[in-house]
DNA sequence: GGTACACAGTGTGCGTCATAAACAGTGTGT
DNA sequence: ACACACTGTTTATGACGCACACTGTGTACC
């Protein structure tokens, strides 16, 4: 494991370092990789889930003792942050000509969605890093460029580029979630809401709309969803806007 | 344990049944109550974090041996649920007259996050279920109310709902995991970002901006948190001048 | 060329965890 | 009075993450 000039947190070291070879040291030659634990393990939670992805387990697909993973990463907590972001290793929507900024955004959301729904473990991960991995970033970045020529302060971009993220983890598990559900929601709420205690909320079981199917795209995603999302691309046009641009 | 005449799923029914007393049963008295457990756990998530909330460790400030809980929740995963609806168990912002639904959904939000933050743990909660609780169901009927005169379709409404919902647990995620991160973002940016692999991140970095101290509100929240918030809003306000009401 | 050293992988064991199952005592129903 | 349902306890299990010591391997240094 090369050093830490950049004295980064160890795991985004580790993070960065994934990308540069090593040079060669002294004793047995690794038979082992980061890249090989990382693949077993995605292989392995998109099999089984996460509740299956112990490190005995990874180490067991690759023919290897559990304490050998120990040698290149230091926590399974530090597994889970490289999972994440090697998760992360697919092709990013980049700008189209001829495409706005609004098609553009939407068009990052809904294959950040799509990605985070392929692999569903994703979104049952209890811990939370910064978006920093070398994947996240360009992520990140294929998103402000979707944002350029908007006329918007640097700032703004990255917190719209957060908003959006946010929007999409957000609903891909609640997306995965439902599907595991045994009731709908419509029906949870028909059930329990009584109008006495909650009357604005009975208001709206009462006229049905709440019992309907959800009408799912070609995304997996449902009407409410893109909804949603269309409801913050207004948003962030009404700023632009605002601004006397575009 | 009352009966589940709604054919409820289990941990659903179990919140429910905690509003109703129970009728008087053979064998001894119960020395422990739900409500006692869920108090004891959310004291001690709230002192010492999630990670020590083990079943064991519950019983014991208790009193009790382990495996009594037992007799309450089905399992570990059915407290967590419970807690999560025991934790919301606050006042609900309500409207006010005179406030338009615009001044009361960012109040709604910005008391949302301000719970959430309370309880950071609940952040970290590995599992999702539908707000259903009764006090979910509150906090649900309260920003529906929030809604009212709007104009908008019942099942817009409760988008919306899910929407300024799901972007509060994230903020509220993103703040509290902020807090205990060695470097600030901007940070990492600048060491990690390379201008040719990330042209358009690396301009944002270059701005200089993305590097400024958050600036916190009175709620805890910084300025990013704060015009997301206002973008969603506006988004919403974009659909209800659409339908020419308000 | 020989020896010291750093390294990779293994084996062993620890403490912790959630929870199954059996047990003992308690209070009601018949 | 006895059977039964109930509460809480005890005992044990399998699984987990990971510390630590050990063995064998290949390089660095003299």
């Amino acid at each position: 494991m090369s050093e830490n000039p950049l004295e980064l947190p160890p795991t985004v070291a580790r993070l960065w370092a994934l990308a540069e070879p090593e040079s060669p040291r002294r004793g047995p030659r690794p038979a082992l990789s980061l890249e090989a634990i990382t693949a077993a393990a995605i292989e392995l939670a998109d099999e089984e889930g996460l509740g299956a992805l112990s490190m005995a387990r990874i180490a067991e697909r690759l023919g290897f003792t559990t304490m050998s993973l120990y040698r290149y990463v230091a926590s399974k907590d530090e597994l889970l942050a490289l999972l994440m972001d090697a998760a992360a290793d697919t092709d990013v929507p980049r700008p189209v000509a001829g495409e706005d900024w609004r098609d553009g955004m939407r068009r990052w959301a809904l294959h950040q969605m799509e990605v985070l729904m392929s692999h569903p473990w994703l979104l049952q991960i209890p811990i939370i890093g910064p978006p920093v991995g070398p994947n996240a970033l360009r992520w990140v970045d294929a998103g402000v460029a979707m944002l350029s020529g908007t006329g918007l302060e640097p700032w703004e971009k990255m917190s719209i580029i957060g908003l959006v993220s946010s929007y999409a983890l957000s609903e891909a598990r609640l997306t995965i979630d439902q599907g595991s559900e045994p009731m709908p929601f419509g029906r949870y709420l028909r059930l329990l809401v009584d109008p006495k205690k909650l009357p604005a909320l009975a208001e709206l079981v009462a006229s049905g709309q709440l019992d309907e199917p959800p009408d799912i795209d070609e995304y997996g995603l449902d009407a409410s969803t893109r909804f949603g999302l269309e409801r913050i691309l207004d948003g962030i046009q009404s700023l632009i806007e605002s601004r006397g641009i575009q």
